[in-house]
DNA sequence: TCCATAAAGTGAGTATACTCATTGATTGTC
DNA sequence: GACAATCAATGAGTATACTCACTTTATGGA
């Protein structure tokens, strides 16, 4: 396969449809003021209430710091009831309120139109074809590396000096 | 097709593709401290020297304010030189340094290789109808859409006549 | 019990990635 | 040539999305 041009790159592609997803998902969730990321971990507490952030960060795929921020922002909306954790005392433990999980409710719908928007461009089949794909890779490349769902130490312990500007 | 799982959802599979590649990208690119984003936006300077911001973030289909911000790291870095324009003074010209073109030419079989990563996981078959069927979504998406990318040619075209009732 | 190790949350730092508003320059039209 | 619409860049504001380092707490083995 080629590679020569920047739109032929697989990781170009790939940003550009994860773009394209959050604009349509933003566009029909407009009214509910939730973003993907907010949507996913609310719904996640909502199907596994009492869980610590760090659990919750595994379910959403977010690394803690993210996750840190977005539960902090749904706490102040009153979204998210947030406890010190009794069995261990580093831990908080997170729910859903009532009004989140009334929240989740209106927004299914809208929710399943913005999946449904962003598939549009391809055929019933093709639908199906890409879901499977995307879900294979996802799934494999998740177990072969370190992405933030595993949380598995890298191999290679030495660490290059971080120069300025770096990331 | 159900979206009741949030991991059966196409919204949650390509941010978690997308998380991914950028992982695999940023472990391959670690030595050349390039960030996908950079990477793009230097290689399309390197195809297209001299055009301005505007132009350079319909390329890489990024907003405005984000190129602005992506330049302005990269100036630092002495990898893009920038010069207001002399056409159009609103505008700032901006072109790839010697330095960012070797680092180009260093990052060539890095890149080609992250992006094989990236699709490892797939058959062969697989690669193909998947890179087929993720430029159809973006595609066809971007030209209904509002995206970004508004895909106009910089090169040759000298200014685009302006519609009326346009937008 | 002591202690090395690890895990949970957090803060700092960096880099996307958008919206909206503003400022200054340009352009088509009258 | 004046003017309205538009456009280029930028700043403020918000939300991801990571790494690294640090504190506090937990845990397992000597």
């Amino acid at each position: 396969m080629r590679y020569d041009d920047l739109y032929a790159k697989p990781g170009h592609l790939i940003r550009r449809c994860q773009q394209i997803a959050v604009s349509i998902f933003t566009d029909e969730c407009r009214d509910l003021d939730l973003t993907p990321i907010q949507y996913a971990v609310l719904l996640a507490l909502k199907l596994h209430p009492d869980i610590d952030q760090a659990t919750l960060a595994a379910l959403a795929a977010l690394d803690r710091s993210t996750l840190g921020d977005v539960v902090r922002r749904l706490q102040r909306r009153r979204l998210i009831d947030r406890r010190p954790g009794e069995h261990d005392r580093r831990s908080k433990v997170l729910r859903a309120t009532p009004a989140a999980l009334r929240l989740l409710d209106r927004a299914e719908a809208t929710v399943r139109r913005a999946q449904e928007r962003i598939l549009d461009p391809l055929a019933p089949a093709e639908r199906r074809t890409f879901v499977r794909l995307l879900s294979k890779l996802v799934d494999i490349n998740n177990a072969l590396s370190r992405a933030p769902m595993t949380v598995r130490a890298p191999s290679d312990k030495v660490r290059r000096p971080r120069r300025k500007g770096a990331r």
